[in-house]
RNA sequence: GCGCUCAUAGCUCAGCCGGAUAGAGCAUCGGAUUUCUAAUCCGACGGUCGCAGGUUCGAGUCCUGCUGGGCGCGCCA
């Protein structure tokens, strides 16, 4: 099923082409109720390229605008725009054909994509905190979303598993280590270690040459080190994924950076031979001195050391997903600060010929209440641990406020569901690029654009279905009388429209605020119009359109990986 | 110094390709309910879109310069 926008905009090129006008212009929703639905500014970019009249040339557009079964008359108005309102047999026509359909409307990808998506990538042997959101819950939902769509999504989780660092926690773990604290909170143990081994060679050459050493055996294959390096791994993986069972994320391959260890030295071989890159005072980089903003930000892939460096994996990296992943298009999904990384690696693949479509999705900060970086009194990073456990308590706290009849179980339940929930829609309702503020409070509160002001919607629904003793109504049809039946099913139908429209680039908040209108749009019908209390056939038709609100909400809330309770 | 990015109402933010009188939410004020969950709805108040130029029928949006914040800029990742 078409959207009412895409039938308009084929009308529209239709209606040029018969008028021997170039295509021009597009159909948009209309901005303000009084210009109808839709509106197209067709005339006016067509009168300022051929310097005519736009109003003239709104009409030559009408004449052969042929949407009378979509439309009421066309109207011209202001400078020139041509506003469209629908008529309401097709917008019943068109709300009844979403009844019964899983896919509400949402046409598939007309050119499916192989796609590799990489977001998360937290580090071994620290703990996740706070600034790992934002990339956790941006891509999951594009992943969703993309998915939904009809690509050919890989979720991958390019876990930071190697690096120098490990001479640290190598020397650390010998000689530090406390087992039983190791026990009972393996990354917090890491972590101790590694600072207090950080500060022990700040302080003595020693240590420092004595780390260093550990980290040449580590990356030369020796046994022991290796061993230790797994167990860190492992603990870490093992934390990492709590987490991810509690944020409902999961992965299809989590390739860490020490998978692509062994490609490394072909890399670097392969890149010498091809002349794209050089040695410079004894490293090996690649230069890209016609590139004005990169011709003094050389790229390097082997260190004067002999070493690699992340740039080098990220090199192998690329190779792996469009050589072994068989992908077509790579989304990365972290923080701004590697934008000139990312920017380099994508030039390097290019001048090796890849052709894959490489985004590198960046994303502002989450800042405290005191518009810094958000940290904990002490000044350290904010664990995502005590983020998560924090919002179902506080979630928890307002259920047993305002709904102390639930049993425990569904207490326990919808507190995670709307502690998660809010969380996630506090990012995705915003733009990615922008720093946004932490706040309990707003992302909790039960009013405004919020996850729990959504499911509330949802659960209200739930709640008629209940009384009317039906779970599910099998309404074939709809009929919209009043304004507010009207403006919903309007709503709904451009659910179809909203959603494709976020992988234009990346804008999880145009899906956001869809659903805050529709949930909206919902309120104020359920005020206007009574369902389980009106007669037939309104009554039939209403409570279709409230199933049909929940399933839109639920499944547009599913899309940006935040779930529904039933009560709340 | 160079590069990227952001600056919109008292506060938090929308505004994708340039389109009509710049929109929400919160806060404030005023209304609506013996409810299908008021956890809601309706209304009012509130803006020199950081500043200055430019492009054009039209600029929050594009270009140039400036101010202010954030981030980055050869051997960490």
């Amino acid at each position: 099923m078409e959207t009412f926008q895409a039938r308009l905009a084929r009308k529209l090129a239709d209606a040029l082409a018969a008028a021997d006008l170039p295509q021009a212009g597009d159909v948009t929703p209309a901005t303000d109720p009084r210009f109808g639905d839709y509106q197209t500014n067709a005339a006016l970019v067509l009168a300022k390229q051929r310097g005519e009249n736009p109003r003239a040339v709104a009409q030559r557009i009408i004449d052969k605008f042929d949407v009378a079964e979509l439309c009421e008359l066309p109207q011209i108005a202001g400078a020139g725009f041509i506003n469209l309102t629908l008529r309401s047999d097709a917008l019943e026509e068109q709300t009844s054909g979403l009844l019964h359909d899983e896919r509400f409307g949402v046409a598939t990808a007309a050119t499916p994509k192989r796609i590799v998506i990489d977001f998360g990538s937290p580090n071994v042997a620290k703990p996740m905190h706070v600034g790992h959101i934002r990339s956790i819950v941006l891509g999951d939902a594009m992943a969703r979303i993309a998915q939904f769509l009809g690509h050919d999504v890989i979720r991958d989780n390019h876990i930071g598993d190697w690096g120098t660092q490990f001479g640290m926690v190598i020397w650390g773990w010998k000689n530090l280590l406390d087992r039983e604290a190791l026990e009972r909170g393996p990354i917090a143990e890491l972590v101790r270690v590694y600072k207090a081994t950080n500060e022990r060679s700040a302080a003595d050459p020693a240590v420092r040459d004595a780390c260093r050493e550990e980290l040449v055996k580590l990356q030369g294959g020796n046994a022991e080190n290796f061993a230790i390096w797994q167990e860190c791994v492992g603990l870490s993986m093992r934390e990492f994924a709590r987490a991810y069972e509690l944020l409902g994320i999961r992965y299809d391959i989590q390739r860490g950076e020490s998978f692509y260890n062994d490609r490394l030295p072909g890399i670097v071989d392969r890149l010498l031979n091809s002349g794209l890159a050089e040695i410079s005072e004894g490293a090996v980089c690649v230069f890209f001195r016609d590139i004005p903003e990169l011709a003094d930000k050389p790229c390097i892939i082997r260190k004067s050391d002999g070493g690699f460096n992340y740039a080098t994996t990220d090199i192998a990296t690329v190779d792996y997903r469009l050589d072994d992943l068989h992908r077509d298009t790579v989304w990365i999904e972290t923080g701004a600060p590697q934008q000139l990384h990312f920017r380099q690696i994508f030039e390097i693949a290019r001048r090796e010929g890849r052709h894959a479509d490489f985004r590198h999705i960046t994303h502002g900060n989450i800042l405290g209440e005191d518009r810094k970086l958000m940290k904990t009194r002490s000044g350290e990073n904010v664990a995502l641990q005590d983020v998560l456990d924090e919002a179902i308590v506080r979630a928890r706290k307002i259920i047993e406020e305002k709904n102390p009849d639930l049993d425990e179980a569904e207490k326990a339940r919808t507190a995670h569901i709307i502690g998660i929930g809010a969380i996630k829609y506090a990012d995705l309702s915003q733009f990615r690029m922008t720093d946004y503020i932490f706040s309990w409070d707003r992302m909790l509160s039960l009013q405004g654009n919020t996850a729990p002001y959504l499911q509330n919607a949802y659960v209200r629904i739930r709640s008629i279905f209940r009384k009317a003793g039906v779970d599910d109504n099998s309404a074939e049809s709809v009929t919209l009388i009043e304004a507010a039946e009207r403006n919903l099913a309007k709503r709904l139908c451009q659910f179809a429209e909203a959603v494709p429209s976020v992988l234009n680039d990346f804008r999880p908040n145009i899906l956001a605020n869809y659903l805050f209108e529709l949930a909206n749009s919902f309120h104020a019908f359920y005020e206007a119009c009574p369902v389980l209390k009106s007669e037939e056939p309104a009554r039939s038709s209403r409570l279709a359109l409230c199933g049909l609100t929940a399933r839109v909400l639920q499944r547009g809330l599913d899309l940006l990986g935040i779930e529904v309770p039933e009560r709340m």
